[in-house]
DNA sequence: ACTCCACAGGAATAACCGGGCG
DNA sequence: CGCCCGGTTATTCCTGTGGAGT
């Protein structure tokens, strides 16, 4: 073993590694050319540009599937509108903010106000928790109206915003204009993965949302390919890749939907695995054990990190001879008695159960036998060795065998 | 054709937590 | 301090349902 450590360390101390820039080939970064959006950002630039004009941009929406390059499109822009504004000394404050990773609405109100700087001030601050969002999103818009700010707030990921919370927040940002009156303005652009978003808004809001919108379609393998050579030229050193490899690695992220975050995801492990393994260069093999790396190792962390319940519901899907509910939650309940665990209700269990099942760790199907009833057949979909392996320091390991 | 099992899964509501407010 | 606020987890109660058995 401890060869393997030293050979390792080598490796990286002497320089000679594959990647010469790790950070190109990371989901935060950004290039400065998108290649086959320029339409998706001329759109975006003519739109936001009217804020030069000293009036208030449309909001817009961007939509397509995860790795379309929404979120880099929208970055890209936004960032040289701001370099551009510096430059004509024209004020606009930009905000770009993921609903996901903040968590939820409320904490959006907190970043927006921690960002533009009103915590800094004295009176109406937006503390971490406390406040009504009602009275949040009022302080907030009652700063832009005081400081007369041009303010273009991004919201990445709003599907999970409105799923969460409903959509009163947007319905204040975008009527916050009519009430605002001269002076300041808000803009807002929203980025969403779901093609159907729209639906679940308001009408009130979905028209004052969308005043622009922007479609961004999958790309096709040919146009991964090429992005992928892009990207490997920032990346690699010289000829550090194989086009052979380039070419797998998109076409195996082609083969679902044209998602460019999966392919460089993919590159990015599968460089990993053979700069460990000391190879001269990445080539196929690589990719391919990159990819078995990549769907083992989700699955892992998630399991590992996981409520108990939702380790004791696993478990139970496991033991289960049938996989049918009932079966199912009996086992849990015996489980739930050697843990010495508190037993939740089957309602909730089938409701762990689904979470599992967004999570990707288990699969459903709904059964029908008839006189016997009408349930969900459970399974897993991960190979139970991954599972032991993420419980082994786990109090709930004893109850596998 | 009708029944009726064994659940699915929606809705309302409660219990609890962390944290600011007055 | 008691109270309110929002968030998450869990419970209670409920209506809906496809098809094997009759």
């Amino acid at each position: 073993m401890s060869f393997d450590v030293d050979n390792i360390f080598d490796k990286a101390a002497s320089g000679s590694s594959l990647v010469k820039n790790r950070q190109a080939l990371t989901i935060d970064y950004v290039p400065e050319k998108l290649p086959f959006r320029d339409e998706e950002a001329k759109t975006l630039a003519q739109v936001l540009s009217t804020v030069f004009k000293g009036a208030r941009p449309s909001n817009l929406l961007l939509f397509g599937k995860p790795g379309t390059g929404k979120t880099a499109v929208a970055k890209n822009v936004v960032d040289r509108l701001q370099k551009k504004s510096n430059e004509l000394k024209i004020d606009v404050t930009v905000i770009f903010i993921n609903a996901k990773t903040a968590g939820s609405a409320y904490k959006v109100l907190y970043e927006v106000a921690e960002e533009l700087g009103i915590n800094k001030e004295q009176g109406k601050q937006v503390h971490f928790t406390g406040l009504s969002m009602g009275e949040a999103t009022d302080r907030i818009l009652q700063y832009i109206q005081k400081k007369k700010l041009h303010f273009i707030l991004v919201v990445d990921e709003i599907d999970s915003l409105v799923d969460k919370s409903g959509d009163d927040i947007l319905y204040n940002f975008t009527r916050a204009n009519q009430r605002m009156g001269k002076g300041g303005f808000v803009t807002l652009i929203g980025i969403s993965n779901s093609l159907t978003f729209k639906d679940k808004l308001d009408p009130r809001v979905r028209s004052s949302l969308s005043e622009e919108e922007v479609v961004f379609n999958p790309y096709t393998v040919n146009q991964l390919r090429q992005i992928l050579q892009e990207r490997s030229k920032l990346a690699f050193s010289d000829s550090a890749i194989s086009d052979a490899a380039i070419n797998l690695c998109a076409a195996m992220a082609g083969r679902e939907h044209g998602d460019a975050r999966k392919a460089i995801d993919l590159l990015r492990v599968a460089a990993e695995l053979a700069e460990r393994e000391g190879a001269p260069k990445v080539d196929e093999n690589h990719v391919r054990a990159g990819q078995d790396r990549i769907e083992k190792d989700a699955p892992f962390v998630v399991v590992k990190n996981a409520p108990a319940h939702h380790k004791l519901v696993i478990i139970a899907v496991i033991k289960s001879k049938s996989g049918i509910t009932g079966d199912v939650y009996d086992t849990y309940l015996a489980l739930c008695k050697r843990a010495e665990q508190k037993q939740l209700t089957q309602r909730r269990v089938t409701q762990i159960i689904s979470e599992l099942e967004l999570l990707g760790l288990v699969s459903t199907d709904i059964v029908n036998q008839g006189r016997y009833g009408r349930s969900q057949k459970i399974k897993i979909t991960i190979p139970p060795t991954t599972i032991s392996e993420a419980l082994k320091e786990d109090s709930l390991a004893s109850l596998i065998d």
